[in-house]
Order: C-alpha cells, then sequence, then structure tokens
DNA sequence: CGTGCATCCTGTAGTGACTACAGGAGCAAG
DNA sequence: CTTGCTCCTGTAGTCACTACAGGATGCACG
C-alpha cells in the first residue's frame, strides 16, 4: 500500500477533500449544484481541483450543519464574511435566532420525554388494564363543530 | 362484527374530517396513497366518504406524529392493534426505543445550546476582538500565525 | 331551473438536505 | 493491455408533507 502523495501545488480531487473535511463527496456535488461551494477549475480530464480556500469553506458549512443552522442561514454567514471576519451584529443576530429555535426544540421534546416515559413505566409496571401507550395516542375524538 | 353507529348517516366528507382531526386535506389523500389511511368508500360523484372509525385511525396517527413517532412507526402501531386493544410488550419496545432516540437529541441539542449561548455572549459582552461566532464555525483557526 | 361558489377530484411538482444509483470516462500500476 | 479505482453527469429516491393546476360535483339561493 502506497502512500497517497500529492504534488506542491496543493491542489487535490473531490475524493481527498471529502476525506479533509469528512463531506461526502455526492454532498459536495450536491452544494456545487445548488451554489453554497464555489465551483472549483477542472483538470484537463473534466476533473473538479480544489485547493485550501474550498477545504475551509466546506469546513465551515460543516461545522454551521454541526450546529443545526440550516443551509440558507449558513449561507448568509457565509455573505458576511465566512470564514474570514464579518460585522459581529448581524451575525449574532442569525445565532441568536438559531438559539431559540434550538430552546423551543428542547423544551418541545422535554415534555415529550416526560409524557411518553411516564407512559412507558405505566406500562412496565403492569399495573394498567390495557395498554397505556396506545392510550395516549388514542386522543378523545372532537366533536363537531 | 359491530358496526358503527349507522342508524343515523353519520358520514362525513373529506373537509369535515380534515376538520374533525385538524389534519391537512392534502395530507388525508397522502396517508391514503401511502398506505397510513384505509381508503373510504366513495359517493356517486366519486367523492370519499369518511366515517367515525376514519376519525378515530387519522386521530391515532395525528397524535403519533405529534409524540414524534415516524409514519412506519405509527404504522407498526396500529398494525398492533391502533386505536383498539393490543400486547404491551411490543408497543412499550417501539415506544421505548423512540424515547431513547428523544433523549439523545436532547443531548445533543444541550450541548449545542450551551457552546452557542456562550458563544453569543461573548459577542455582545464586546469582549472579543473578532466575531466569536464566526470563530466557532471556522474550525481553522487563522492559519498563518 | 339556472347560477354561482364552495368543496371536492386527480395528478404533478416542490420543499430541505441529502443519498443512491446507472452508465460511462480517466488514470495509474502491474 | 488489463485491472481497478476514482471521477463524471444525470436522474430518481428519501421523509412527511405542501402547493398548485385544471377540472368535476354538490348545494343554496334567486
Amino acid at each position: 500500500m502506497e502512500a497517497i502523495t500529492h504534488s506542491r501545488a496543493d491542489t487535490f480531487p473531490i475524493g481527498e477533500l471529502s476525506r479533509l473535511t469528512g463531506v461526502n463527496i455526492e454532498t459536495i456535488r450536491y452544494y456545487e449544484r445548488i451554489g453554497m461551494l464555489p465551483a472549483p477549475p477542472r483538470s484537463e480530464g473534466g476533473r473538479r481541483v480544489y485547493d485550501q480556500h474550498h477545504t475551509r469553506v466546506l469546513a465551515f458549512i460543516r461545522r454551521g450543519r454541526e450546529l443545526g443552522f440550516t443551509l440558507d442561514e449558513i449561507k448568509a454567514l457565509l455573505a458576511l464574511g465566512g470564514p474570514e471576519r464579518a460585522p459581529c451584529g448581524e451575525v449574532s443576530e442569525i445565532a441568536t435566532k438559531h438559539l431559540d429555535d434550538i430552546r423551543t426544540k428542547i423544551a418541545d421534546l422535554r415534555k415529550l420525554e416526560r409524557l411518553l416515559g411516564q407512559t412507558i413505566d405505566r406500562c412496565e409496571g403492569g399495573t394498567a388494564p390495557e395498554c397505556p401507550v396506545l392510550d395516549i395516542l388514542s386522543p378523545e375524538p372532537r366533536r363537531r363543530a
């Protein structure tokens, strides 16, 4: 097994970019198609040739996704300067809105967790005459207005 | 087999079912198409005619979705007896797995909340020389130091 | 009995963020 | 030259809906 070495030019194909950033090859091409990632130059054979700049942008996108930002939010963040510097105000506005969303989601999930957890407990305690999980799933049908 | 109050003609069209259950008309038709909801009989003019049975099944599906179950999970639950009775064991197995997923999600979101919250705070405290939100988004710490 | 309008029908396409092929071309090693 | 890997384009599938377009039906009102 020979080590994969590429030239001093510091450019690499899509597979290498994928390995460097942990982003799926298909996803990289998808990002290019929807304009998230700038289209790189091509080799003579028509292959995409990337460099460090792409690595940084793609890593930025990936990190943003991990933090739960939508691609549109990340696009906005990139427009505000991306991996380079940018005005704090607008950036933290997007981030704060996102944080609100996260907190709402956590609250919702916690309510769910409590309800479901208690219900399953009653199930396993064997104190219920009929399955309690199915009970919470069967609400009273609403009366006609 | 006992029928469900057919004495008076309490059947209704899709719009009424939608109102009764709070499920979008388009979504009801979608559920029918993918086999979540049994296809109802049709009127002479070809319109769907529903009764209380459909209301109960659809309300069950809706409640399941609110609780974050996937349609496939709900389908399994329905197969286990749906709004009628069913064995507790298999039901709570599905529910417990789902509860695990919820807890994982909550933990992930909490980590996110902490990181993002702290970062935005630093942003607003104005103590940072450069935008901290963009910093956590850039995994590469400003190369060429 | 006609008219208008709400409701309904089918079918298709769009959403977000990917993922999974099919079918072919490039390229380096043995 | 052959093998086998990587890469290319293009299309379609995923999940759970949602949004039309373009037409048919049903019912109240005049």
